[in-house]
DNA sequence: GGCTCCAACTGGTCATACCACTTGACCAAA
DNA sequence: TTTGGTCAAGTGGTATGACCAGTTGGAGCC
């Protein structure tokens, strides 16, 4: 086993970790009150700064109201939580979440494609070699996770040349999601990443500025991985449906 | 003029402004360092506690990188910063950003078409009568704010019928950066919150389960507006260029 | 030169005190 | 009954000062 960095949490963290759980769990439902600082402080044996750092960066992706002199009440974070919290439902108990999977994996379908096609309009000159470079180190590797990281590069490449703050930041938000589960998905997305040729037709038709062709080549790199996943992430959430056996990641936490 | 809730901006608040702004102006270089809790504390004339939430928070944000022992260094918010960062980049020194508000229409063109055809594949048997209610009462007002009220919860709905956690979240971070100024975009979003037979038309589209179908009725929907606001910003964007006369509301700020 | 070690930073955490605000109970006046 | 005032208790907001725990870089040793 490789040696991995260590990992620090700190006390807020760790307080926010634990009311984030009970807020996305459902344990506290939307509209009911949080216990005070103090009593949050003196339960969970830390300082009031801790828990107040805690709940002040949960106020801040708008999972709870924070009213001076009155009660911390929970939001409904279906309603109000920003596409940061992703990561956060991606993986819940040490588990991936199947659904939350889907539906990362549909946005990016759906979304890739017209990135795609606004690079084609408004990529430079240069971006075609930067694309070319980047495919080049995909095919050259067998490594499965070196791919990945180089199809990260290689949408990155194209988001940027997209030119638009929203797609950027969106495309931020899920590889902030996705990265930290980079290794685990290795195997399932190496049909994806083995795919060296539909990557260099897409980049043929982004350099060429010809955003449907562009549009039509992102949706054939991307679909078949997709369906695929999502037929199997179906097929699973069945099996767990019609026989619950218990999941040991899941357990453990008990 | 009516009367207005009373802003009230903890000192952490205005800390968290001040040094974003810093940031994403690029007064504040990406890899360059922050001075310390303690100095920054000083020179701002508050508690340390107070400094350290506001860094806490961008932290939270991936804006810093901040290391115990070490100094606090600024991330790359284009590459890094998510979707929820987007209502800061929207108005920044209390003017819009027209290259970000053009960003979030093509967004929202690119996007909400999709969003209908998995309404309409997945919308259950009452989402048709919502949908019409919805209508209706957009329908029945004159008020363009109202219609735009109406039209989020319009869309509100179709994405609650998409069954999809990312659009979801994607959703509200857009709507976090909408609503504030919902009141100042009424005339702009006119055009299109005032074509109830287009709404009418996208509900009957996912009413019946046809994805396709809703598609191009979301398109529909969508487009107009977008069209000509996209074209009035990129003209303000040339007559800012050409003639940079000093906006008001800018100057004010400084 | 290269290594060790230590002092001077840095952020992390805590305890405590006090300020500012909200709430609800109570009571007096309209 | 309603309205408004008062007040105490509880909540979040802020400040201070202390100490712990890492990182860094240079002084001094080999």
């Amino acid at each position: 086993m490789p040696l991995q960095p260590v990992v620090r949490r700190s006390v807020p963290d760790e307080v926010f970790d634990q009311v984030l759980a009970e807020v996305v769990d459902g344990e506290i439902g939307a509209g009911e009150t949080l216990p005070s600082e103090r009593r949050l402080a003196e339960v969970l044996g830390v300082s009031r700064p801790a828990v107040r750092e805690a709940l002040q960066r949960m106020a801040q992706t708008r999972l709870l109201d924070v009213r001076h002199g009155g009660a911390t009440t929970v939001r409904d974070f279906r309603r109000y939580a920003g596409l940061d919290l992703l990561p956060q439902l991606l993986v819940r108990r040490g588990s991936l979440d199947a659904s939350v999977a889907r539906s990362i994996l549909e946005a990016r379908l759906a979304i890739g494609p017209s990135v795609a096609a606004l690079a084609a309009e408004r990529g430079g000159a240069t971006l075609g070699a930067l694309l070319t470079d980047c495919v080049d180190l995909l095919a050259a590797t067998d490594d499965d996770v070196e791919r990945q990281v180089h199809a990260l590069t290689f949408w990155d490449l194209v988001v940027d040349a997209a030119d638009s703050v929203v797609f950027r930041l969106m495309f931020n938000s899920l590889r902030a999601a996705y990265e930290p589960a980079l290794e685990a998905l290795a195997p399932a997305m190496a049909e994806e990443v083995g795919q060296a040729g539909a990557y260099r037709v897409l980049t043929a038709a982004i350099s060429a500025g010809d955003p449907e062709t562009a549009r039509a080549a992102a949706d054939r790199v991307l679909r078949p991985a997709t369906a695929s996943l999502v037929g199997a992430l179906a097929a699973l959430a069945d099996a767990v449906i019609s026989d619950p056996t218990p999941d040991p990641d899941l357990e453990e936490q008990r």
